[in-house]
DNA sequence: CGCAACATGTAAGCGGTTACATGATTAC
DNA sequence: GTAATCATGTAACCGCTTACATGTTGCG
């Protein structure tokens, strides 16, 4: 599954610009799924070129026209397809494990900050789920309860081993027994 | 940090082939960093361009020369600095979290089977983990450690929250009280 | 007999990031 | 005045994935 299909997914809510996707792609989608502008533009006239949602161009003064995109039969066809595969992935791709791995490498201070910079990442998302509970929570679907849930079990699963394992990384290693 | 930065950070163990260092990513690093061949081989020839590592080819009967790659002081300086990054990031990319936030267009097998899937995949990585764990663990740096832990914990959790919070998405919802 | 492990690489292509380009309006 | 919000897009680039190419040894 790629940005096109997340898009046209977005899409079945209501129609929206690619502007109102991209808030998506930072709040709800924001901690599983980023996507740029450069992503979101392309991708939704590339979905437009196949037929797979309407535009209704909307004249504004100053600035550019707004682009409202609404998606077909034929999107939600080639959407409920793509949502048939019953494998999905699931990728982590972290600098901070594999910084994590040569802490030995580091100094003290280095891996200290590292770990405060990581819990200080995880608060930021925590807050940003907190906010989302608060505003809009009452007209969601129960998917996206479930994965605004994962992503605070995950959250806070994260937090607790940090802060209870991370003197593993930091402290000095207790002087070992000479060998043999 | 790329694959190149990651290769020169295994090589601090000792010297090893792209072979090697492949099999390292299928084993401690896979459920955070995953790399294949075609990224592992040309980042340790552009290692060896740089002057990062240097290369000893063994002759081999049959077989392709076995090239096994050696850190050197320079890169091991660079690899220090890379390491100075106080910063690093922590992406995740989920087609199965997208997927599971359409799950209101999908059928209860469908969603089910997604659920079903991850849940292996999961249990594929506590396999691995048990077996690392079992087999190697005891000439690990504690930031290996570190990561194999975390790796535990985070799957714990993610097998927790699906298995206690799968009924909300595949359960009929209950019949809505006429709104007002 | 077939498969897994050993062993290296290239090349095309894809998908996404980043930087660039433009510019009005509104709130602090 | 300056920052954020609204609003769209392009183009270069980068890094990684996938498929291809080749061939031996040893185990069950």
């Amino acid at each position: 599954m790629d940005v096109k299909t997340v898009c046209l997914g977005m899409l079945t809510d209501g129609p929206a610009s690619g502007y109102d996707l991209k808030k998506n792609f930072e709040s709800t989608f924001g901690h599983f799924f980023a996507a740029g502008y450069g992503s979101i533009y392309p991708a939704l006239s590339s979905l437009s070129k196949q037929g797979f949602v309407s535009c209704e161009q909307i004249a504004q003064e100053g600035k550019p026209d707004r682009k409202v995109y609404q998606i077909t039969e034929e999107g939600r066809q080639f959407l409920l397809k793509a949502l048939e595969n019953t494998s999905p992935c699931h990728k982590i791709r972290s600098e901070f494990l594999a910084t994590m791995c040569f802490a030995h490498l580091m100094q003290g201070e280095a891996i200290e900050a590292v770990l405060d910079y990581r819990l200080e990442e995880i608060a930021k998302y925590r807050e940003m789920f907190r906010q989302l509970e608060a505003e809009s929570m009452s007209d969601w679907e129960e998917g996206e309860k479930f994965v605004l849930g994962f992503g605070k079990a995950i959250a806070t699963a994260m937090e607790k081993y940090i802060t209870e394992n991370r003197h593993l990384l930091t402290e000095e290693p207790v002087a070992k027994t000479a060998a043999v």
